[in-house]
DNA sequence: CGTATGACCATTA
DNA sequence: CTAATGGCCATAC
């Protein structure tokens, strides 16, 4: 019932689903693994667009490893209590250890 | 159709 | 060092 956007956004997702449990990316990387690396935002308004879909968004942070998106979440905290679960430590909606957890697509890819 | 905004990132001043 | 700006694509009004 969604018009097929097909763009970015389905690529998006793919890789999105791709991330393995206890990592995470950011919007760039995934940006920059579709050869889009300026197109960072759009990745984060696809995950925007991921609600009802099997993207994990809470799996995709900035680079910083800053959960801006946590806001959009149904709670406030979930974001962050999935990444927790994960085997992810999270403090103030910031990811500790990021580069630790962290999965970028192009490398693993 | 044109304008404004958005879960970002990198560069330049 | 911090602050500001450009770029990208899609959605909403």
């Amino acid at each position: 019932m969604k018009p097929e956007t097909l763009s970015f956004f389905d690529r998006v997702y793919k890789v999105a689903r791709l991330i393995p449990y206890g990592k995470a990316t950011s919007y760039g990387a995934i940006a920059n693994y579709l050869g889009a690396a300026k197109s960072a935002r759009m990745v984060g308004y696809a995950m925007n667009s991921s609600h009802g879909k099997d993207v994990p968004a809470h799996r995709v942070v900035n680079r910083k490893g800053l959960l801006t998106g946590k806001h959009h979440f149904d709670g406030t905290n979930l974001m962050q209590q999935l990444l927790e679960s994960e085997g992810i430590e999270v403090i103030e909606n910031q990811i500790q250890n990021f580069e630790s957890v962290f999965w970028d697509p192009s490398k693993e890819l």
